[in-house]
DNA sequence: TCCCCTGCGCAACAATGTGTTCTATAGGAG
DNA sequence: CTCCTATAGAACACATTGTTGCGCAGGGGA
């Protein structure tokens, strides 16, 4: 019993509108409306496929913000694990629709607690990530176990989105090699916590 | 020429009411309807003071929004006076009107220029205060001028700011000790950058 | 005190977004 | 070929966002 091939083609074309919408015009104007304009798929069969609003721009923040899932490369020296990790990190940020709309994801989080849990998963990744990183550098004898990860980890993390999503400052390689010196120089250092 | 008391009582009620209405129910909820119906005055009036929703909204984010100047406290130990400044930081994070408004504030950015404006004048004020102490801690011989200043100022703003804007995870004492702590720690090595 | 100006409340209106419901039609599956 | 079901289209109700015109009342100047 296969599904019956027109839903999937409105859906499908229902969804590349509304992602669309999203990436270029903002959350509000992902509408039924709107999206039934674009497409020429009735209002009436959008509402059936998403009874209301939020589903359908749920629906479209879900197509995109699949966050990219990143295999941990762990062979190398910490500095080269660490800046092809952030490197992948960054150009996500950069140059995909994920980005794009990670603003948006981080803004709707102020109110929607559903959109708080998108973000947790996410950074839940990110941080295993990096953990797996400095735990191979810890394996391999590179750094001791007395560093403090954890926070290590937040600092790797927190500065790249809090530049691009609070302070919309550049993103680009140079800054990147500072920023990974700077982590690996003070994992290296032994600091007490 | 005195200004007619019945518009100034009239944006006085108004923008009470709008300035409640963000902080409780979020950006959207500020509208010339609802303002109307808390207060009592008609929509009508409503939209001659402030012609459309943007406005309305612009007039209750900038009530707000002033940031609280801080006085940076340069002379005890570095320790000390970054602790004072973090402190109050975090504490406006948590506990004002400004730090409930700033999520919304930060999300607005991600469509909106002159938001991103008041961040960036916001930002700017708060590396300055960061960029005080160190120079202090500097003139006093307590670190030296290796150290990569720049990049610390950023990793003690931009973990506070990650955590409560993004991860909307706690801000507490406890906390914030070990931010300062490692931040210290880090200067005091004299790392290069 | 009286008059005029101006801000206010109210009602009507248009446009858009948000849903619902009904009917007719067209396309797929057996 | 026939039955089932998804779709298109239209009509409807309702809320939000603005606009406009009118009458009224309150404040300031003479």
């Amino acid at each position: 019993m296969k599904e019956d091939p027109r839903l999937i083609a409105t859906r499908q074309t229902a969804l590349d509108a509304a992602q669309k919408l999203l990436m270029d015009q903002g959350v509000l104007h992902v509408t039924h409306g709107a999206v039934s304009n674009v497409t020429g798929i009735s209002r009436s069969t959008l509402y059936r496929h998403w009874p209301d609003a939020r589903s359908l721009r749920d629906a479209a923040f879900r197509r995109i913000a699949t966050p990219p899932n990143i295999p941990p490369k762990t062979d190398g020296p910490l500095r080269s694990d660490l800046r092809w990790l952030l490197g992948i990190l960054m150009g996500a940020l950069n140059d995909t629709p994920w980005g794009r709309i990670a603003p948006q994801v981080v803004a709707a989080a102020s109110t929607d607690a559903e959109a708080r849990l998108v973000i947790a998963e996410f950074m839940k990744d990110r941080f295993a990530s990096v953990e797996a990183v400095f735990s191979a550098a810890i394996d391999r004898g590179e750094i001791t176990a007395d560093v403090p990860v954890e926070q290590l980890i937040e600092l790797a993390i927190a500065v790249p989105y809090f530049r691009k999503l609070i302070r919309h400052t550049a993103l680009d390689a140079d800054w990147l090699d500072q920023h990974v010196n700077l982590i690996c120089n003070i994992a290296k250092n032994e600091l007490e916590s």
